[in-house]
DNA sequence: GGTATCA
DNA sequence: TGATACCAACGCTCT
DNA sequence: AGAGCG
């Protein structure tokens, strides 16, 4: 940590991207401790064809720290004035009447335009822009809270697949980055919101009657304890969960990583997945999570088992 | 991070 | 030239 | 009611 240099970084350098040209700015700076900024748009780059698609069609909200990780950042959904005109958008009027332009992701050049600004963290919603209040995709978004661990976590999330399966759907898991896993449903996009929440939390409350370690809605703290929650509220218009492949402003540099079921057996911490070695994981094996791009399932056979009419 | 506004 | 402000939003819990 | 959290 040497201030001194940092506040005379004045490294720059000139990039084309798929013909687009791209100033990156300031890329000796310290975003995480030891990692720069340069590392982080070299991260992006090389991982571009893994998130990408999980990015496109949805819109963005950008998650800014342009004084890292510890500093101050913040959240925007507008796309800013000095936007490249190249960037697509998608103008999307919300209930409350406020029009906001979203900026959509779906290309190189925005990716690494979008890191230039320190965008650390890439969420993605739980719908496409065809039809944001159906979504593609359920959540169950799993977080242990201490004692609990990452390891209850897995265990949880391996008797939840197995639920998922008696009910005939497929499901596929990966860190969140932070401390749980996300286990995801991809559906055809023909059900709300509303839908997806109540099967979550039906199928969680089943769960919770299974394995005491379980929590299938928010509690007081002190209930908290050593159990894993699983967070229906994540299946909402507007919500967002890390998209696959984005790192996490945390210590580390931690990586919201794909997994194969097989892995959660084993000892794992999710640490172990950082922006150091991901690219290496993919290499080779390649994105075993696309599946979750291209297998719409119905939910109606599911309702019908859970008592939703 | 980039821009606008005010001293 | 430099300091400061802006940039999402919703339900939940805790006090 | 309001602050704090995710
Ligand atoms: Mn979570
Ligand atoms: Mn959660």
């Amino acid at each position: 940590g040497c201030t001194a240099k940092q506040s005379t970084d004045t490294s720059e350098r000139w990039v084309e991207v798929e013909g687009r040209r791209l100033k990156l700015t300031r890329l000796e700076k310290q975003l995480w401790p030891g990692i720069t900024k340069a590392e982080l748009i070299k991260y992006y780059a090389e991982m571009s064809d893994f998130i990408l698609p999980y990015l496109r069609s949805r819109p963005m909200t950008l998650h800014l720290y342009p004084d890292g990780i510890e500093g101050k950042h913040f959240f925007r959904k507008e796309a800013p004035e000095f936007t490249p005109d190249w960037v697509r958008r998608f103008p999307y009027r919300a209930e409350d009447g406020k029009l906001i332009n979203y900026i959509l992701c779906g290309d190189r050049p925005t990716l690494i335009w979008l890191a230039n600004l320190a965008n650390i963290e890439f969420p993605i919603t739980l719908s496409r822009i065809e039809d944001l209040e159906h979504p593609d995709l359920v959540v169950f978004d799993l977080d242990p809270f201490q004692p609990a661990t990452f390891r209850d976590a897995c265990m949880v999330a391996l008797v939840l697949r197995d639920g998922l399966r008696q009910l005939g759907l497929q499901s596929w898991v990966k860190t969140s980055g932070a401390t749980g896993l996300h286990v995801l449903v991809p559906v055809a996009p023909k059900y709300t919101f509303q839908q997806t929440r109540e099967f979550v939390r039906r199928l969680g409350k089943m769960l919770e009657s299974l394995m005491p370690e379980v929590l299938a809605e928010f509690r007081p703290v002190e209930e908290r304890k050593g159990r894993v929650l699983i967070d229906f509220g994540q299946n909402s218009l507007g919500k967002t969960i890390t998209a696959p492949y984005s790192l996490k402003p945390l210590p580390l540099a931690p990586v919201s990583t794909p997994l194969d079921w097989t892995e959660l057996e084993k000892e794992l911490d999710p640490r172990e997945f950082n922006m150091h070695n991901i690219l290496e994981r993919v290499k080779g094996g390649g994105d075993i999570l696309k599946p979750v791009l291209e297998t719409p399932q119905t939910l109606d056979r599911a309702f019908e088992a859970l008592g939703m009419g």
